[in-house]
DNA sequence: TTGAAAGCGCTAACAG
DNA sequence: CTGTTAGCGCTTTCAA
């Protein structure tokens, strides 16, 4: 025994010469808690009962006297005494917490979780949201590994956003996917109408008058993303336009990684005079990056993007994007996830909401 | 084909109909776990070692044969194994993890936590963003039970989004409010000049000549709604203006809570002609009920608001706001904790940070 | 009505 | 080098 603290160390209002209820024959317990948080057993001590008693008391189990309950009950109180989420649910089967595993918080995760956190209301569950190793977000699997740290004890359902990998049908957990890695199919997902929300970006762009354009394709691995790029040809082949495969390339959905490419796209001589970003942020980059050019949009380069997140109503100028109902989507994988605990309808179901195109300030005729 | 249990069960709670693999001899093929996560047990029989020897494989531990090492290394990756967060931290002091705590996934917090998440990356450390009883989040208290249900346990460390309470100075683990109850006392916080840039927004509206200014409160428990109040205050007797007393009311920085005191002040034969809400969202509110009551904004009313949360720029018009650098505030208090966490210094620490005026499209000059 | 004891999955002493 | 053992805080039989 080394680097333990006195024997009188009191706890939270323990007197010191309050050494209750020993155990059998004397043997002398430490008083209160040195520090930190009331335990079960701290309560057990002041109260003069045992931990199981203690227990039924706070779980309103029957077979606890009227008087030692209201008794442990002030303990309770004065100790401020809160079960441990970690150790009950070690215990028990079911914790009441919904966990939602992103890899990131950013606008897209955020707006979901305002959603969910919305829906959430009045259901009786919490939300616990996990970011697992920050950094390494493209770090391919990082939402198998959240899931099996925190599934099957900490939480007793899950949303995913935006996995990277397809997810086993059935890993002791109810899941839903949003915006998923392999489209409808495989466990239950939520995700927009990806193909037509591009094909209405396209469109948009080619009844300005736009004729070379140049796409900002999202992350490989997700259906989105392919999808989006899918919609994007389909409308240009509709309109007799054959896409320049110079001018389509990979942004993978984030500022930093769509640097490159777009410097790429802008700084060739033969510029497009539109780009379609797949996702918002991705096109308040290209904005950027084109007004660090030199570049007016939307008179030089009109800029589209995807998701509609609150930031691109606020970037100079406010972008013309694609809606998809965040909030909504949130929403319905939560309730899918709570139904699908609560019955054993253990059937996958797959949610498509529709987009919108939402017109403002990035996008123009080309100049003439 | 079929699988024989070895010869020594490996203890009670064995079912009959179990699939046991053999112990260190049997070198049939191994029995998967039946459903659901993997566990270390699971791992241990499949490859015949015990519990104990799998830890020490898991993190990383010396004393392990490199052929054992190797081999449990296999059925790992076989069975998918993870460890469980939950029976990790009950036993270890030190999950790794950093908490956040919220009463909602609101834009005030959500920006927060775009700002955390940033700054956690490179690390070394998780983000568990906790909202417990959503719903009730005008119940007082939440953020003390919450506490109680993590700490110590799940998180190492924890940041608190506007409490209700005065937080115990220490209550085991480092802790740091954001836009605390108390103001600069108590724990270490982060927060704004809510004095100044309540200030700001009051001149900004008499200085487009605003006289009949209308003032829409925040949470009164909240020292940041009691500054801005009082910057408001100051700023009109600075102009030798009174305020209306029946004009300043409590929105409790919420829409929903300051639909029916914004109808009062709409409604009025004496309406004012600017309204400073003390949160954008109750700010925006304000414009929508503006709006539904035949006001045009700005032209009819003036509204400013406070945070300048992305939703400020989208709203129609976009909305005049003091800004709070609020991805700063969060990173500044996850630096805050992870500095408590890895030095004695616990000095509580309060960081206030500089607002500045946004002008938007939401106020102008009152009618003549 | 109460408490002793087992055990959830894991780690950390300490023996062999 | 490896396994046995003891618990972390809690719930839950099962006896007393």
């Amino acid at each position: 025994m080394s680097v333990h603290s006195g024997t009188s160390a009191s706890g939270p209002g323990v007197e010191p010469g309050d050494d209750v209820a020993g155990g059998p024959g004397g043997s002398d317990h430490p008083a209160a808690p040195a520090v930190g948080r009331a335990t079960i057993t701290d309560v057990a001590r002041v109260a003069g009962v045992s931990v199981a008693t203690v227990s039924k008391v706070v779980n309103g189990r029957y077979g606890v006297a009227a008087a030692t309950a209201e008794r442990v009950l002030g303990v309770v109180e004065e100790l401020g005494y809160e079960s441990s989420l970690v150790a009950r649910s070690l215990r028990r089967r079911q914790t009441n917490v919904i966990g939602v595993l992103v890899a990131e918080f950013e606008p897209f995760s955020t707006e979901l979780l305002k959603g969910i956190s919305a829906a959430i209301n009045g259901t009786g569950y919490e939300l616990l949201a996990y970011c697992g190793d920050a950094g390494r977000t493209d770090h391919v699997g990082w939402e198998r590994r959240s899931l099996s740290r925190l599934a099957g004890t900490l939480i007793d359902g899950v949303v995913i956003v935006t996995p990277t990998l397809a997810l086993p049908e059935h890993d002791g957990v109810p899941v839903v996917a949003i915006d998923p890695h392999t489209g409808p199919t495989g466990p239950a997902t939520v995700d927009s109408d990806n193909l037509g929300g591009a094909r209405m970006a396209t469109e948009h762009l080619i009844g300005l008058g736009h004729t070379r354009i140049g796409y900002l394709g999202g992350r490989a691995d997700l259906e989105s993303a392919r999808l989006r790029e899918l919609g994007f040809r389909e409308a240009m082949e509709a309109a007799g336009l054959t896409p320049d495969p110079d001018l389509v390339l990979e942004g993978g959905y984030r500022p930093d990684r769509s640097d490159r490419p777009t410097h790429d796209l802008l700084e060739r001589p033969d510029r497009p005079t539109a780009v379609f970003a797949a996702n918002d942020l991705s096109a308040i980059h290209v904005i950027q990056v084109a007004q660090e050019l030199g570049l007016r949009v939307p008179e030089d380069l009109s800029v589209i993007g995807f998701d509609d997140v609150p930031e691109a109503a606020a970037s100079t100028p406010p972008l013309t994007t694609i809606a998809q109902s965040l909030h909504e989507m949130g929403a319905e994988a939560l309730r899918m996830v709570i139904s699908m605990l609560e019955s054993d309808a253990t059937q996958p179901r797959h949610t498509r909401l529709p987009t919108r195109l939402v017109e403002r300030a990035s996008t123009a005729p080309p100049a003439a």
